[in-house]
DNA sequence: TTGACTGGTTCATTAAATGAACCAATGGCT
DNA sequence: AGCCATTGGTTCATTTAATGAACCAGTCAA
């Protein structure tokens, strides 16, 4: 394996639920020699990836990443074009939306966008990324893509563990097909709970499925009506995003997004 | 040196000037063997932190920094902590505020954020990071730091080419003089035409200068009262935002804040 | 056709990554 | 006090992984 890839690895060890590791913690985890793991983390420590607490000598995620991200997100014309159609649609819908693009098998994160009157911390990757079928952006991105791709996205071995999540077939590919007659799919509590989220899949130019848009919303807060409404802006906004990824809305999706959020506003 | 250091030197080729880099041009920008090149942004690209345009076959900045710099912003206290006074600032001052930390003699993002109202795009290191003396955070930082910091600061060979700053040290002394005695910095058009701003240095527990905040704004937007403004703004909150870092601000330094926005408010 | 460009690959050579053993310091616990 | 288990960090002989000159193949313009 590449030392960019182990080190990479390393970074991957700061999540939500564990944001400072000492070198002993980093060792546990990844059972990797010590001496190794202290050279590169120090590595990462002087170009700014990891920063090392100098009382508690713990590290975590550095600065570096906030300017390339940064960086990213100006120069980066996908990104910037999404930025600002999903600015638009946080302040408009009040919460969190987020665009991911596929990437394998997971859902990675493209840009997304608080609104701050209610902040609703929503974590992704707390031990690894979830399955494709167990978060409303991977139903969304599953119900309007070729069957087999679900049947390989079942077959993809995964380090997160299912919470209760034994995916039974049938029941999903029932619940598919409901996702692709209504234009978006939805989550509530499965992820984390207490969030809930819509989504809905996002096209490049050929009509394939290669990203998807969710607004992620406290349970509390969201009732059928509140889902509803946020759904419809969802696919109001659906075509806008596909375009500013370079892509284009097939045209019975479209169809399809178009009657259920002109139901929504009357 | 290690490879991670000479990956991470990749990453910095991608700038606002040229966001997109294929492999010859990597080449040109290093003078090193392309063959490795091309095994690093393989590799860069595996891990997310580039990614390759599938047509062009020219890379770009990556997904997994946004999700890495997502992880550190909601994970690190520090920068969580600056974030809600950052935020709050950006929005009483409808203009760009970031808060930078001194790396080396750099000067490097901590977080940023920017009022929607207006947009200034104000990007950093078009061609490597300015020296301090070049802008107003560097020269907050330096006026309210030992004498020997400026020393030293001019020495520190840059990659930056200064574009038309003999740093006159006499001249300079007195300009860092006048900073200290009226508790900001200022800079117009020197970073980049049409950009203005003001600054103050945040301090540490010791009561050193280790970071800054500072205001960008449009030159044209910003007469004397606005700068006036602006700057009294950034000192009120001096204060809040060292100690966000788990700082505080020097009892001299304090009096001239509180005195000069207490002016200002009038 | 030629030549100058691309991006990408091979494989012998070499330099850099590795890891077992070792420090030094800290913090309980008898 | 002494002891044991921690912690973060370092050394240096060994080995593995990074390196780069040469090589392919495709593209575009003259």
């Amino acid at each position: 394996m590449s030392t960019i890839a182990k080190a990479f690895e390393l970074l991957e060890l700061f999540t939500d639920a564990r944001p400072r590791l000492g070198l002993s913690d980093v060792q546990r985890l990844t059972a990797r020699d010590k001496a190794t793991l202290h050279r590169h983390l120090v590595a990462l420590e002087k170009i700014g990836f990891l920063e090392q607490d100098s009382e508690t000598r713990a590290y975590c995620l550095g600065p570096t990443l906030t300017r390339l991200a940064g960086m990213r997100a100006r120069t980066v014309p996908e990104v910037e074009m999404v930025r600002t159609v999903v600015d638009a649609l946080s302040r408009e819908a009040g919460e969190l939306v987020h665009v991911s693009r596929l990437r394998g098998f997971d859902l990675v994160d493209v840009y997304h966008a608080e609104h701050h009157s209610h902040p609703v911390r929503v974590s992704f990757d707390a031990y690894g990324l979830p399955p494709l079928f167990a978060t409303a952006s991977g139903k969304a991105f599953l119900a309007f893509s070729p069957a087999s791709k679900l049947i390989e996205a079942l077959d993809v071995p995964r380090t997160w563990v299912t919470p209760e999540n034994p995916p039974d077939k049938t029941a999903l590919r029932d619940e598919l097909d409901a996702i692709a007659r209504c234009g978006y799919a939805r989550s509530r509590d499965t992820l984390r709970t207490g969030v809930s989220s819509v989504a809905i899949p996002l096209f490049d130019a050929n009509h394939v499925a290669v990203a998807t848009c969710a607004i992620a919303f406290p349970t509390a807060r969201g009732g059928v009506d509140a889902e509803q409404r946020l759904a419809g802006l969802l696919m109001a906004a659906g075509a806008e995003m596909s375009r500013a990824l370079g892509g284009d809305v097939p045209r019975n999706v479209q169809d399809i997004w178009t009657a259920n959020y002109e139901k929504a506003a009357l």
